[in-house]
DNA sequence: TTGAAAGCGCTAACAT
DNA sequence: ATGTTAGCGCTTTCAA
């Protein structure tokens, strides 16, 4: 069976308050009887159960995540950002994807506050009112990032998506294109798939050179990519650039283009989004905006750390509180080609 | 402050043993108190606390993942392969990654230990003596994924990655080519690496093809990939088709040889291992070794539940103890062409 | 400086 | 069928 910390006591020939002492330097122990405690703990490779540690202490040390899909780099990246500092100050990490489910979301939100976790990170691509109601029962610190929701104590990270997309179709702009297509993420997708199309319609309308006709709507994988890059191939205007809402978009329009033997950049300049591993492997490498995952995911866990914290410590944290924006960067490469005008 | 079950058992004038037999279906209880039990549950959003149904049962749901790297897609998809099966099956998972650190994976493992995980799912590349012990002593079911480990009660889910690769190699060489270079992964990487070297030899030993100077070594990454090709393209003997351990350094030794307008597959037939996302998307699409990750992400959750359970109950698992071979495939795609012997 | 005892929130044996 | 009570393993008053 499992060495508790009576068994500890009796052995070292002290009560257990004595050896819980020890065990968190909470108050001075003589040393005489600390070296016994210590030397029972070593010889038994007593470790103290955290569950009824956190049950006294209201304390678990562990974080909860919401993430919609984890086999999408997109995500785990921002997730291994959190992991890493997670881990490193002593908390632990429990993880629930969701494929963008919303009741999932709430269902596990839920269970993860009946676990005991201390703090949470939200990744969602949408809020309902469902959710908003948990999240503002929830009695615990909450980041997002990502998307947005109206909630004072919910600290957001972001990046500035239409910027981004302005940034980006106004580069494309600038290098003389006119007919300027974009291959746009879901219209469900509420917060990136709509901000980064706005950006490219800002960009377009300040130019006068808007025309609803150049825009895809797809999901944001590959196949759509392609797919919607054979739409615009045979439709009535043919455009000279695409900008796409995310890297694997931007690939499958991408194949698409070389396999109908279009080449890219020469006959057609294409723009992804994210800046993913594929953008700087592709051939031709593809000209993206580079948006900092694995940062996103660390600024989030910072602050939700120090909020736990400020928290128990009493400090209140409301310098946190309102939200960061991270800063993205286009990132040119071969996909792109500046053209007579 | 949270609800308890006492505040429910007093609002609803009843024991608290009462309300846990309502909340946990475990004893009869007549209608009208329980109809009572529950609207009171009801009103307060009373949700009882898990920590504490923790320590009183011993028993968490909750179930502990290590993993070297979170970032990367051959990981995070067996990731996401455990955690549908998990979530869906209510337990949660614990997930740490280790950056390929094996005293940070037994520090976690005994962390994970001490938070009550019922099980543990490992993915790692070497295992020493420490974390031999380390598991041997983990009183709670264990499941490796793509790695060995000489003990009996730990069943392992792989591939057959000499096989896999000798089969590769095998195709190469079917395809006419008689100077095959592989990119091989790194000596530290004592199972995947060494093994799909070995099917490689394998096959060229028995077609009195090898030759080790065709051989490389390098790390997964695509630099390592583009690299060493630059090697094997400066070196004495050029190869015409390449094996490279991964997909990632295949995807950088095709750059490289597109670089060096060296065609593919016209004067040199590439092929990685892995077929992850970026295989079938590239240009020109890369012949590959599919190996299914989620499946066995999946199937090792399987086990490890059932392991789980059959432990609960006292029933013994000997059947689910041993290894598990998942099936590879070969997937012929474009940078593979048969050439004129 | 130490120990005894209460309590964290729940379950389960035991008693009725 | 229900309530009482004793844990689960720890921390923390409170007394000594």
């Amino acid at each position: 069976m499992k060495v508790t910390i009576n068994e500890i006591a009796k052995q070292a020939g002290v009560s257990k308050a004595t050896v819980s002492r020890v065990l968190n330097d909470s108050k001075p122990v003589k040393d005489i009887l600390r070296k016994r405690v210590l030397k029972v703990i070593e010889e038994t490779n007593f470790r103290p159960n955290a569950l009824a540690r956190g049950l006294s202490l209201k304390k678990t040390s562990v974080i909860g995540v919401i993430i919609p899909d984890l086999s999408n780099p997109v995500f785990s990246r921002i997730i291994a950002g959190i992991e890493s500092y997670t881990r490193a100050h002593d908390y632990s990490l429990m993880i629930t994807a969701t494929d963008f489910d919303i009741d999932v979301e709430i269902n596990h939100i839920k269970i993860f506050r009946d676990k005991g976790v201390e703090g949470l990170i939200l990744l969602t691509d949408h809020v309902n009112k469902a959710l908003y109601e948990t999240l503002e029962n929830f009695d615990k610190p909450i980041i997002m990032i990502g998307s947005d929701c109206d909630l004072e104590k919910i600290p957001i990270i972001k990046i500035d998506n239409i910027k981004a997309a302005y940034e980006a179709t106004q580069y494309l702009i600038n290098l003389n294109h006119k007919r300027i297509a974009m291959i746009r993420g879901p219209l469900t997708d509420r917060f990136s798939g709509n901000l980064r199309f706005e950006g490219y319609k800002k960009a377009l309308i300040e130019n006068n050179l808007y025309d609803e006709i150049l825009v895809k709507e797809g999901k944001y994988s590959f196949e759509h990519g392609y797919q919607m890059m054979t739409h615009l191939l045979a439709g009535s205007k043919m455009p000279t650039a695409v900008f796409c809402a995310n890297d694997v978009m931007a690939v499958g329009a991408l194949k698409c283009a070389l396999d109908n033997e279009i080449s890219v950049p020469e006959e057609l300049s294409i723009m992804g989004f994210d800046d993913v591993a594929i953008a700087k492997m592709y051939n031709p490498s593809l000209s993206s905006v580079h948006q900092p995952f694995e940062a996103k995911g660390e600024r989030a866990i910072v602050k939700l750390i120090r909020m736990i914290e400020d928290e128990e410590n009493g400090v209140n944290s409301n310098d946190l509180f309102g939200d960061e924006v991270l800063e993205h960067q286009l990132v040119i490469r071969q996909s792109t080609k500046r053209i007579k005008s």
